[in-house]
DNA sequence: GTGCGTATGTTATATTATAACGTACTAACT
DNA sequence: AGTTAGTACGTTATAATATAACATACGCAC
């Protein structure tokens, strides 16, 4: 079950246990890959714990300093290939407006998504809206469109920078 | 006015006359920009014509390679630079998913506009759908978040695609 | 025609991403 | 355990996209 209406998404209450999140998302994808028969290794699961721990999404480049300084000394194409593994199973987003990587909020279950964008504190909320998908759905097949991917970003203030 | 139910966008038109499509977006910046007061210069507009003259978003780099055929050898800034002025007249939209610019249908009237992204044939239609950008406004007020820009890219196959 | 603001030219470099090929690990079977 | 096939990772190099910083030229207002 998704959020309730009026209530925000994790990313953008604050003080939220996001420890807590990070833990369970992680638990989360090792279920799904172990389900799924794909191989989370430690590097693919450190990258998805980095990109979890952050609210901001992250881009391969710093991911690939977070690596280092844990004492790894990876290549780019060994971040890329690990973002590669990890949107391949749905455990992560790629932001295109940021060219960066956000954790998904509920890969066991096929969704469309769309994205909230703090343009302030860089803060990203995913949301799955029926009434968007579908008004996207429609317009296409008003169009003949076949539909494979949708992107929505919308970039703007969330609620905490506007209070500042 | 805007497309009518059931009839597609130009740019998905198989045979529409797009050097008139051309013609008609150049002059209507032309007007755009004087009665701005921007100045819409040679490179400018060839920079505009280049993107509109392709139905398929062309990048910075495709232009700087078109403008040298043509005689200029600009560097990358300055492609940039008319880039980031015709965004800025709102004369072009930028896709983020596929790093590339494409013309703007309507550049006279403020419009959030989505963009349907053909996969196969590159094509681009632009549409403007009460539907899909009331959705989104109306997520974004449940969720107290001031929304600036709208990006929605949906990519899959145009009718004439899926036609072949 | 002088001066000021804008546009463009130029050099250098930052940022994001991938191609190509080599090595190592892992799991499945014998 | 040894063999092997497939996958993951390492490494080198480079492609593709984008911007910073500073110099020159252009165009319009006065």
């Amino acid at each position: 079950m998704a959020r309730k209406k009026g209530k925000l998404p994790a990313a953008m209450r604050r003080g939220h246990d996001h420890g807590r999140c990070v833990e369970e998302a992680m638990t989360l994808a090792a279920e799904l890959c172990a389900r799924r028969g794909a191989r989370l290794t430690e590097l693919r699961r450190s990258v998805l714990e980095f990109v979890w721990q952050s609210h901001a999404p992250l881009g391969a480049y710093a991911i690939l300093d977070m690596l280092s300084a844990e004492g790894r000394k990876p290549m780019p194409p060994t971040v890329y290939r690990a973002l590669a593994f990890l949107l391949q199973q749905k455990l992560i987003h790629r932001i295109a407006s940021l060219n960066a990587y956000i954790g998904c909020i509920d890969p066991g279950r096929p969704h469309s998504s769309q994205h909230l964008i703090c343009r302030l504190c860089g803060t990203v909320a995913e949301v799955d809206e029926e009434a968007i998908s579908g008004a996207i759905a429609a317009s296409a097949r008003d169009l003949q469109f076949s539909v494979e991917r949708q992107t929505v970003e919308v970039t703007g203030i969330c609620v905490n920078c506007v209070r500042d």
